[in-house]
DNA sequence: TAATCTAGGACTTGTGAGGTCGTATATGAG
DNA sequence: CTCATATACGACCTCACAAGTCCTAGATTA
């Protein structure tokens, strides 16, 4: 439950991985290094480029590079361009409405732990990701209303 | 993306209700009032007493009541009731290594995410659910190390 | 012009969530 | 006593979506 899609854990891999790499890498050499169905990985960067969070090269000698620097990208921009926003809920997307909308007594508890999560993903660079922080030593405190993130 | 499952949503509305009505209430008394296909949150609401959430008194007036006050009981609680452990990543629990495990270069940044996560989860009460608290005023901030809620 | 790469749609497969059914058992009311 | 109303619980069905595959087109370089 609450877990992410293997897509996105792709994708985080490869932004992680051309955080660390000068110059580009090509889909089938990060597809390799990590294992990762190569095709499939191919997408996940094909989608990731077309969100403005990488370039791409085309043609022999091509592949991707990070479009901004590391520590301006957020996991939750990576896992936001693969899965769509990122909703606790069924409700919380557009009109999304269950059939329980009229009568929920959780909504607005629930969207408030959407925005924890969220603030919690858009706070996490992918810079740290990529020189995994060594201890998580003294990190900013996630305030509640901090997150005007909703789509 | 990293939504939460519909049983957990039930769950949470069936604590909800309980934290408010005082007594007990049936399974189908809930499922109507909320509607919940009335087979599903008896099954739920079965879930939540097996693991303690909640009492049931069987036969003709029979029902469920929450087993503790409100307070005592986190969203968390429910939802790992329900759905088993939050988890962020496939790998998470026990030796449920994925393919990547191996060489993966995400994981420990990704499970310093899901920390976060339950810790909110876990200082959410049933009874904020319940009387929706009216502006999260002072809460107290999420730190990164304070949860020791793996497993 | 051949090899290597991205771009992207169409398709297949597998899994798990959401929901249903059937049956057994407990209990209070009449 | 027995009937209506509950919980208890496993087996099953169904269907949407995640994960993965395949195929074709177009760019770039050696
Ligand atoms: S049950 Fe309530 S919180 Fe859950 S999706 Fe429906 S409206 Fe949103
Ligand atoms: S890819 Fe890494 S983080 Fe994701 S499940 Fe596998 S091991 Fe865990």
């Amino acid at each position: 439950m609450l877990r992410l899609s293997k897509k996105a854990d792709y994708a985080l891999m490869a932004m992680a991985h051309l955080a660390l790499k000068p110059g580009s890498a090509s889909a089938r050499e990060i597809a390799e290094k990590y294992e990762i169905p190569t095709e499939l990985m191919a997408k996940v960067l094909q989608r990731l480029a077309r969100h403005g969070l990488l370039t791409s090269q085309q043609g022999a000698r091509g592949g991707y590079t990070l479009a901004r620097t590391a520590t301006g990208i957020s996991v939750a921009d990576v896992i936001q361009a693969i899965d769509g926003p990122v909703s606790v809920t069924a409700c919380s997307t557009h009109g999304d409405r269950c059939g329980q909308f009229a009568k929920c007594n959780v909504r607005d508890p629930l969207w408030r732990i959407s925005d924890i999560i969220v603030s919690a993903l858009s706070k996490t660079m992918v810079s740290e990701l990529a020189n995994d922080v060594p201890a998580a030593v003294e990190r900013a405190p996630i305030q509640i209303a901090a997150a005007p993130v909703r789509a």
